[in-house]
DNA sequence: CATGAATGTGAGTAATCACTCACTATCTTA
DNA sequence: TAAGATAGTGAGTGATTACTCACATTCATG
């Protein structure tokens, strides 16, 4: 894990200061997290940070980026690997789940950053990250209930918060239990009930 | 607002605290409320605060433990209500909602205190209040499920956790627009879908 | 291989943090 | 109304924070 390797060039060592950060969150409350925390993980002084970033908001915006890009990356090829809008929907659900498991810091540094008032340049970015995504999970609903398969009064924006809420259900009871696994554990029974209240009628 | 009458009795002062603070948090992040602005804002000085509390974890165990107790009470109230059990069920959510409307700096700290690792006194509270109130919940689905109303092969622990993601899930929308009505606005469509993923299938 | 540009150092800075304590103001009660 | 108990003050403490800068080290290139 030590990548103490020095006079990287400077898009390079941005990606390391990011990637420090990412993994720092997985151990410890993002909200806590120094610069010199991060520096002393680099291997590396406080200053070499600011030569990089211009202050700690810009390396938060970062962070909050390139979650978002693999997230969004993800999700996309995701959503389009189904053979119905189920699939579709089902296969974004657990690459969601994945993208989790394997990065357990980004819920936190995303629950924080939202918590903050006013327009921090990270919130701006977990908005619009949010934002795409319920786009993206309500025209695979759309989709669903257009072809008949799903609920046919389905009330979109309902089921997308609700899609986007169990997955935030499971992350925190993974915090309540500090194990990784819970979240993976639990996935699919809650994802069974999601697709039950969608799904059409049996009789209708 | 302003509440800076002086020498109270030690009980009300820590009242008075604590409400401070559910004030403090529904304005900003719960992560940065200081002890000089919790002062401040009762118009007493840093000193008060310690005179009352040990340490600033024992003001925020305080908080965490008023917001447990009040919600544990209305939750109980609300899970006896309820002719049937999903009625018990939705009488609870509506009452989580309201009490989220009420108390809008909770869940932010919420969030906040079971990102901390470790054990401090006030994550410990808060799962304690977790598990209790996932307890409480999944007596009132094996009711349902026993007295043949709600799906016969439901699983309680998911149904339980469905039932946690919802509300989390409103509470993370609200986080993103930043206002309050969001959550009550958007809780009956969503609580309408996890019914149909719940309750018994019309054709079984 | 010399030289300028890029990257990193380390000892600083002022601001802010939770917390302390000798002292004062007020309340309670005999 | 005197006096002890309780509550609050305000100027401190050392620790920690994000951030700076003169200087050193290494890299890239002609």
């Amino acid at each position: 894990m030590a990548n103490n390797v020095k006079y990287l060039p400077a898009d390079e060592r941005r990606a390391v200061i990011v990637d420090t950060v990412l993994a720092l969150a997985a151990e410890m409350n993002p909200a806590e997290i120094t610069t010199a925390a991060i520096a002393g993980r680099m291997g590396l002084s406080q200053g070499a940070l600011f030569r990089h970033f211009q202050n700690k908001d810009a390396i938060w915006e970062a962070v909050m980026a390139r979650a978002a890009t693999v997230l969004t990356e993800r999700a996309e090829a995701a959503a389009q690997s189904g053979a119905s809008p189920m699939e579709s929907l089902e296969a974004l659900f657990f690459s969601h789940i994945n993208f989790i498991v394997e990065h357990p810091g980004v819920p936190g540094f995303f629950f924080g950053e939202l918590q903050r008032p006013g327009k921090s340049p990270a919130r701006e970015r977990a908005k619009e990250l949010m934002e795409s995504y319920g786009r993206l999970v309500g025209s695979i609903l759309q989709e669903g209930k257009e072809s008949g398969r799903f609920f046919e009064r389905l009330d979109i924006p309902s089921a997308a918060g609700l899609f986007v809420g169990i997955i935030q259900g499971l992350v925190l009871q993974s915090f309540l239990t500090g194990e990784r696994e819970t979240i993976a554990k639990r996935a699919p029974g809650v994802f069974a009930l999601f697709r039950r209240g969608i799904e059409r009628g049996r009789s209708e």
